[in-house]
DNA sequence: CATGAATGAGGCTTCATTCAT
DNA sequence: GATGAATGAAGCCTCATTCAT
């Protein structure tokens, strides 16, 4: 039994006027933080093992508390997977909706800060383990993987649609077909992020993925650019 | 790809060891396909629904066996895992290193090469699987996931740098960091050969898969050509 | 017959000790009532379910206090099933037995007050739950068993025993075998209660307990009734 | 792990071509038997302890098998326990019916005969325990509650209707109410068989049913016989 | 006194694995 | 070889009990 070890990690922010001193009560009153605490935890560990492997126990530990209160607050492993999965699912998007419909200037400049916006709001946040953790139990759990698609992936496929067609009204990018092209501003980052979770830390090759993120927007935005003649033959 | 059951299945006359006489079955399984065929069966359900979701007995039910069979064969549902994975990591990659090694014209047309045969090789065969599974189950596993990213991820990895080295030399491409572009190269194929065995079935806007990656090859190669004067300002 | 209820809730002015100030609360739950509360709670849904299938939590809910609060008057679970029959075990017998020795008159009015006075102060009551309860729990609680055995039904089966022993010396009754007839005496009243409690509400039958216990008295005097000739052969 | 021991107990008649010798093997085919067994061991657990006090693992200790074991043929506790059920409520009414159906004789012969076969064939066999179990499990499992009251209640309480019917038509009995006067012809019958599966290891003054069962006929035709005039008032 | 969050032993159930046939 | 009944360790979940507030 380590709670006050796990806790002091899992909420450094908490406050100082609980375990300070004294000899270590059993358990603490801390009804507010707990289920946020739980589905932290949780997170951690469905990225990281997949849904089946990870035991409730691991989750419980994590968060500092016994088997059983999670059960207080979730009233099933299944559940808790959803809880997880609704929490992380949402205002993320609403951020790139609103650059896209309130930014003034290129195009260009526009998929520039979508892309920068997205790693940094997202991509680099416990909310990208979301990709990985669909990924691996969409299978097991599709009315979730649905939802997702629907309001994640298609929408965020949407924005960067708005984006490409504004650039190509305006000049600035070939006509590329939307749908596609978006995908391949999308794949490089949601890819990173999934790799980081899970290759990572064996890659004998490190990864900066500040440069690789910008290699992605330097690369793209030259391969969609419109230019006065063809200089590739394809 | 499925040779075992394809060849099982459709040349009873193939191995003449043991079905030559009697009352003449169409054809008769033999025992040294069993194996893979148990292995082609945990591959797909290893693959849609992870490792520790899936059951001996759905194994063995896929493959046409009981539960036991299984045993005889491989000694527990690890060793089924890895004989899984280890089958998929055969020769795939030579086939991409001798394209390197073999090929005289641009390194434009190689890159193009190597993208549409490593879609047509690896990406649409059940080895892209392959992508999916470790990324999946890489904690779970680490000595895999460490001989997989040594044996397949960074030596697809040095193919492509291999290439873009020589792109780079000859004054086709523009001097790119060569390990974040060939990753940025490999990023939309693996990702798309995971999205299609995870998200495809729920996504409302379908995806041919031929043309995405003609249009990354497309983008791509356009992102890192040489240029006379920088079209962008990145 | 439920005495604690009502009186705590019907008296309000009763216990002066402590509603005597400030703004008026209607009434005040006096702390002393509560094992009582607590008791008809338990002995309810004991009743109906059984000691295992019962759980605290609704113990301690129907007797609108919380768990904790259980706890405060009862040791655990099982010590609060041993007050539940303690409880019911009480004076009730002695009704009975007191009948019996003021009684004047004939055994045959003797015994149809017994019946009828039987049903009216425990058939009816909340008393006659103990033979579902002891019936149920018997092999799970051996030493309450023998103790409702000795001190419930076997003094239960006397009383009726001395009825008729008086009503065959007085020449009104047949010289019938004590103990068991005494045990026809009763076991359709026990009988009753218990079905009362159980299948009564599937019954699609309805049964008017105030007849069935009246054609009971009348079918069962008559069966032991003194008569000049025999008319049946048994 | 005594397997073998509580096979041969639980099934002496099995067969001798096996378990004379050697040195014990695990476990030995016979699933056959394995089903019959497992209800056996369930019912007589659940009629001792109750559904919820009965543990799987002593179910199946006393069928001689492993918890798992019991998986194999019911998909959970709730499904044993309906198929104990289902099992006991066969076709033992039937005899009833039948007997009433081709009963050539006075209608005093007739119920004295449903009363001897009722007990020959249910009261002493574990048909019987049905009573104890549905008595106390009918709060917990209200089909089942439901479908034995219309199943076995109420058509054993048919039969003795008609046969009483038919002892008023033909001037044997009194003109009694029928539904009532059928409850008081079985409840005691019910009652001890009841009675015998709970208190009866704890009655001091033994019972020998045989005698009880004879005793009940006898103060019961006598109670309903026609008399030429009324010696009771009520 | 009363509360109810937290605990953890124990029961139900699953499933990888074994082994007599 | 192949089978599938049987096993039993391990995981999910419940609920009697504890205890800081």
């Amino acid at each position: 039994m380590v709670p006050m070890i796990d806790r002091v990690q899992a909420s450094p922010t908490a406050g100082s006027d609980e375990n300070e001193e004294q000899d270590a009560p059993r358990w603490r009153r801390r009804s507010e933080a707990r289920p946020g605490e739980i589905v932290e935890a949780a997170l951690d560990l469905f990225v990281e093992k997949g849904f089946a492997a990870t035991r409730m126990d691991e989750i419980a530990k994590r968060a500092g508390v016994t088997k059983g209160t999670v059960y207080l607050y979730f009233p099933g492993k299944e559940d808790l997977f959803r809880a997880v999965v609704e929490e992380m699912m949402g205002p993320n998007i609403e951020a790139g909706e609103r650059l896209v419909a309130e930014h003034e200037g290129t195009a260009t400049e526009l998929i520039r800060k979508l892309i920068e916006s997205w790693w940094e709001l997202v991509g680099n946040s416990r909310v990208a383990c979301l990709s990985k953790l669909m990924t691996g139990e969409a299978a097991n759990f599709p009315e979730l993987a649905q939802y997702y698609v629907d309001h994640v992936v298609v929408r965020a496929r949407r924005i960067f649609k708005t984006a490409l067609q504004r650039g190509i009204d305006r000049g600035e990018f070939r006509p590329v077909p939307l749908t596609d092209t978006a995908r391949l501003a999308i794949a490089p980052l949601v890819h990173v992020s999934i790799y980081k979770r899970s290759m990572f830390p064996f890659d004998p090759e490190g990864c900066d993925v500040e440069s690789y993120v910008n290699l992605h927007i330097d690369i793209f935005l030259r391969g969609i650019a419109k230019v006065p003649e063809t200089t590739n033959d394809a």
